[in-house]
DNA sequence: GGTCATAATTGAAACGATTCAACTTACGAC
DNA sequence: GTCGTAAGTTGAATCGTTTCAATTATGACC
């Protein structure tokens, strides 16, 4: 139904390979036979089919990109430098969300397979790199997005959270608080327990400083909520006077627990803040929520360029693994007027 | 490099249309034939050649997903809505970000058209839906998704806007509320119209009511908490005792404005306050706000819905356009203790 | 054992683009 | 007028799957 090369050749009275390179080598035709066969594409509406292309050419123009929660701005800014970065050499990015579920992710994974993608950047679900290992013996460049070190093998880019969460800590620690409470959890999340490590070291560099931790159970704003409650309870007991939070989230869940109800305290006067991510939500709270920052369009951008790389790397040459450093945006919950 | 059909089946022992059977229609082939086959496709980590399939089939069993911004909840509630639905059906879903700029969202059909899709989901940027119509008379089907009544020859789901504009204005005024304010703008955007023509009707349906109009640049936080302050700013004289917001955004925004300053108003004692979209982030709010919710995960499986519809459509049929209602989502803004 | 009906299997054609060796044409140089 | 070279153009082969008419195997029945 849809017209095809042939149809172009026939209406131009050109050869099919005349066409083809009107298409791809328009250099190398005359310019009255690229005239002739424009116009004909024009008359028939002529649409090349991808599918045919690619089976020739073996590869296809796209890249797939797996991420955990298409809901979550980080996710989403990411992709966005991704897909700039794409764009820029001629690639189009298929976005697939996982929800965090691992069966979700494998089947994205075998479409994304069976359609010869040009590579797929990955944050995977789990700690099972099995199929994606298996995927890259196949020959399909994989890289890992936010998920740095448990397999060297394995080309990726991810946050030194390790290094935000000590940033987190002495922020708070240089402003004189000492009754630290870390928030988040459930620790089995790599990003959430290197957070905590990292602030937990910086605490113990300083005399007198000491920091509790209160698990959630997910990274979300009820859980945030629940949490300040149970703060908000203990903090006139321990006196503590510096929260760190595992995610934003969990930090504006936690400032409404502890502005609202009978006795509010007051941030950052009583208790200062930090979270983590510094989604635009964080800035928007009643007190704008001090945050780290990571470069997420700049991670996705670089996730991109490791595929390239990827795809052009000799045999025995490493894999190459970006880390990228958080910083800090400083806001009212920690340095408050 | 990849084994192909024709590996399989010299390594199985059978004919290529044998194993064609056997990965299409494993019925019809016998079961020892089966078995061979199964063997010899893990032994050679075949993989289909999607490309080759969809060449030969001419159609693809992939249907895309434009959306304006994949950072919105809307929209991803809505897509996840939709993969459930073409999961159902074997198909999977490509999901594309516009960014609200028609020249993304061109550059995305294009490809999509190349790639010859199975339909294509859009919310599309501007009223300029040429584009639109010529992929569809090239035969491939098109939804509009979140945008009802411009173009009756288009399939369609949408959300009855003035309806909803209508409900939070009479739920402000069945609280007793009569000096309202509406928040939103551009009003070029229809949705913004809309709801705000469905509060006016509203308004004047009650004598003694007003509603005045405070129009914004956007739909944002920031746009929001301007508003707010203007808002705060004439409140005591004009005595608003009513707040409602074109969307979720806006709302807390302005709620943030409203409850900040040197002369706090009360919420929602002095002034009461209704969202729109009904977003996690508003049922968060330091004073949860009452929202216009909207059927996010249903809009996207019924476009899918009338995807299917309209493949199967006969050329006289009329294309199917659904409109779904909103409901409200009461909450301390507008009942408080 | 022969006859049929049915089940299972085969293999060549087709999908639509790209590639590339072979061919044609154009044009100067001599 | 011939030759050589470069510039353009041609068209058959190819990618990997599915389809389907043709063929062959299987088994039931007398």
């Amino acid at each position: 139904m849809a017209a095809s090369v042939k149809d172009v050749a026939a209406r131009a009275g050109v050869s099919v390979g005349t066409v083809s390179n009107v298409l791809n080598r328009p250099g190398s035709v005359k310019q009255a036979t690229v005239d002739k066969v424009d116009r004909a594409i024009a008359e028939l509406g002529f649409v090349p089919n991808g599918a045919a292309r690619q089976l020739r050419a073996g590869i296809s123009r796209s890249i797939a990109l797996v991420v955990l929660d298409v809901g979550n701005p980080f996710f989403t800014d990411m992709a966005r430098g991704t897909e700039r970065r794409a764009h820029e050499e001629g690639l189009s990015v298929l976005l697939a969300n996982s929800d965090e579920n691992a069966e979700h992710e494998l089947r994205h994974l075998e479409t994304f397979e069976r359609q010869r993608v040009f590579g797929v950047l990955v944050s995977p679900v789990g700690d099972d790199l099995a199929p994606l290992r298996r995927i890259r013996d196949r020959g399909i460049p994989v890289v890992l997005v936010d998920r740095g070190s448990e397999d060297p093998t394995f080309a990726s880019v991810s946050v030194d959270d390790e290094a935000g969460g000590a940033i987190a800590a002495r922020h708070l620690l240089d402003l004189g608080r000492r009754r630290l409470a870390f928030v988040g959890g459930p620790l089995r999340i790599r990003q959430v327990a290197d957070r905590y490590r990292g602030a937990v070291a910086e605490v113990n560099k300083v005399a007198g400083a000491s920091m509790d931790f209160f698990e959630t159970q997910a990274l979300s704003l009820d859980e945030g909520r629940l949490a300040g409650l149970a703060l908000r309870e203990r903090a006139r007991t321990e006196h503590y006077d510096g929260v760190f939070a595992a995610n934003d989230l969990l930090a504006i869940g936690i400032e409404q627990a502890l502005l609202g109800g009978e006795e509010p305290l007051s941030i950052p006067h009583e208790v200062a803040l930090v979270g983590y991510d510094d989604i635009s939500f964080a800035a928007a709270a009643v007190v704008p929520i001090t945050s780290v920052r990571q470069p997420r369009e700049l991670i996705g951008a670089t996730a991109f360029d490791l595929l390239l790389a990827e795809r052009d790397r000799d045999e025995g040459q490493p894999r190459e693994r970006v880390i990228f450093q958080p910083e800090l945006a400083v806001r009212a919950s920690t340095i408050g007027s």
